[in-house]
DNA sequence: AGTACGTATCAGTAAATCTGATAGTAGTGT
DNA sequence: ACACTACTATCAGATTTACTGATACGTACT
């Protein structure tokens, strides 16, 4: 049964008439008569007397035109109510990242995000690193935001930037106060750790393998901000992002020196599911990303701005 | 847009499974996948991820399956709602008939066929003759009971007997005792006659003017009742039905003698509109009336009863 | 009665839908 | 990590369905 057949027969009814309902309804007279001969044989009843000049409604026709006109009604209010919530899934974007970048560097970016497009909603979950492939893989987040994007075919991946690593240690620490801190001195160090599940632990332990450095793990944490906690209260030294620790180095809590290894950087990244389609706030939302991390800090908020008509078109 | 099709969609999403939804609906699960993409594109949301096994609905998707459950069963109240009125409407027999064959006749019959069918329903109209027929053809009534039906192409005719007319007077009446009365007697006479717009005041009329007879006309009414109580009061004599008077020859109020005219009858017959289709309750009920016409009075039950499975299955 | 308007019907055509086969993907067990 | 099973998407062809335009029929009006 189509439900334009449905509102043709509203309209007939309504206006009297065959061929006005018809023309309402952009349809010729003789589709108008067929169909409501049709819906009439679906029915097993007369719905009208057509012998009448103008045509008389039964009393049949009556009680299924009012039934009619309350079922077309409630069609209209689906296909809106469908639309309001798609229209409130749309202007969402679901963030999952992990702590360190999630607190430090979505949370700023999410505040200029929604002062350009007020109409979207950003909603910030912070999680452990698999929880983050997770939460994109299950369609619980549009989109994560972590360090060493792990590759998967489900997942496309669009990198962001390169944080370099430096030599997070205490105040009174013997290194802290050097400019730069090649990898042999690291020698035998009481070294707090990230947890052995993280490909950024395995980064490190490959860098240091890779100078023949040996640390002494005393500790092994799943996140960075424990690890800051730990070397606070001076229970050893650490390797971390750079940019993480950078409070903390401002109020002298904590000793930052460069490390003399380049290549030991942390990777950042923005992982989707490769086959959920983009909404336009999502696309947005990483355009804004993407343009943020591309350039050096002090430039951003002002060619962010210059390139926003770009990135609203995606 | 297909009510079938919303079935489909709310077994897909009830199930959690195209193929299965598809077979309950008896078609292929290419189909399946065909109609929730279309509906998909109709409302231009995403309603589930397909991706996952089994299928996860979209909130979008959970926010249509209610309103569609709504919708479905609307829609079904929709159809069992005129089924009701069908059913009401059908199981009535709107009767318009003329006063003097509704009241003697059709009542009696009435209480028959309700007591034979007890869910039908049976509403009779006494009317003037013109409102009969206008009452038939306007469909106010599904059948009509009158004397001397018209031919009209939209009316189908059955006829259903020929009342013998005959002589009525005051039992004061000269011609009160005679078995029988030519029609000479009668010239001359104090006349109550049917208004000239009747068929049986023509009739009458044609049949005096070939016996040669003349009388004197003095007054004129539309039905027989209120000729009957002229002639009580001894305002004159007329020619009627006989069975209309049988109860007042009964208790002596009026004499009744046979009329030497013998081909001077009232036909009577059921007028029915042609177009109109004929339901089972007006069938049976136009069968009833026939049976009990075409036998003496004496036998009329008991052949009726006989005949009442045949008439069943009009 | 004749006319004008409106609906039913019919045959041909256009469009939508369905089927069956095939390919690709998710989840599962080895 | 591998194959296996179960499920869905996609495609082309077949089928059904709905639509159009012309014509016939009926009603209501003058």
């Amino acid at each position: 049964m189509h439900l334009e057949t449905l509102r043709l027969y509203c309209d007939i009814v309504r206006l009297r008439s065959f061929s006005r309902g018809a023309e309402q309804n952009f349809v010729s007279q003789s589709a108008a008569s067929q169909a409501v001969q049709l819906l009439e044989a679906e029915l097993g009843v007369a719905l009208m007397d057509r012998t009448k000049r103008p045509l008389v409604v039964a009393p049949e026709g009556q009680a299924f035109y009012e039934a009619c006109r309350g079922l077309l009604e409630s069609w209209e209010k689906a296909k809106a109510g469908v639309a309001a919530v798609k229209a409130r899934v749309d202007g969402t974007v679901r963030v999952a990242a992990i702590y360190s970048v999630g607190l430090h560097d979505v949370s700023r970016h999410m505040q200029r995000f929604m002062s350009r497009y007020p109409e979207a909603r950003v909603q910030l979950e912070c999680l452990h690193p698999h929880k983050v492939v997770e939460a994109v893989l299950e369609g619980e987040a549009d989109v994560g935001i972590m360090s060493y994007p792990p590759a998967d075919r489900a997942l496309s991946i669009v990198p962001l930037r390169a944080e370099p690593m430096a030599f997070v240690c205490h105040p009174s620490h013997r290194l802290a106060r050097r400019k730069l801190v090649p990898p042999a001195d690291l020698n035998g160090e009481i070294f707090i750790a990230f947890d052995p599940g993280l490909t950024i632990r395995k980064a490190i332990d490959r860098a240091l393998r890779q100078h023949n450095v040996k640390v002494n793990i005393v500790m092994q944490f799943d996140n960075i901000e424990t690890i800051k906690q730990a070397i606070i209260i001076n229970a050893g030294v650490s390797i971390l992002p750079r940019h993480t620790v950078q409070k903390e180095a401002g109020i002298r809590t904590l000793a930052v020196v460069s490390l003399a290894i380049p290549d030991l950087v942390r990777p950042v990244g923005i992982i989707r599911r490769r086959q959920k389609p983009l909404t336009p706030t999502v696309s947005r939302f990483i355009q804004l990303l993407k343009d943020a991390s591309e350039e050096p800090a002090g430039t951003a908020t002002a060619h962010g701005r210059a390139r926003a008509p770009a990135g609203e078109v995606l």
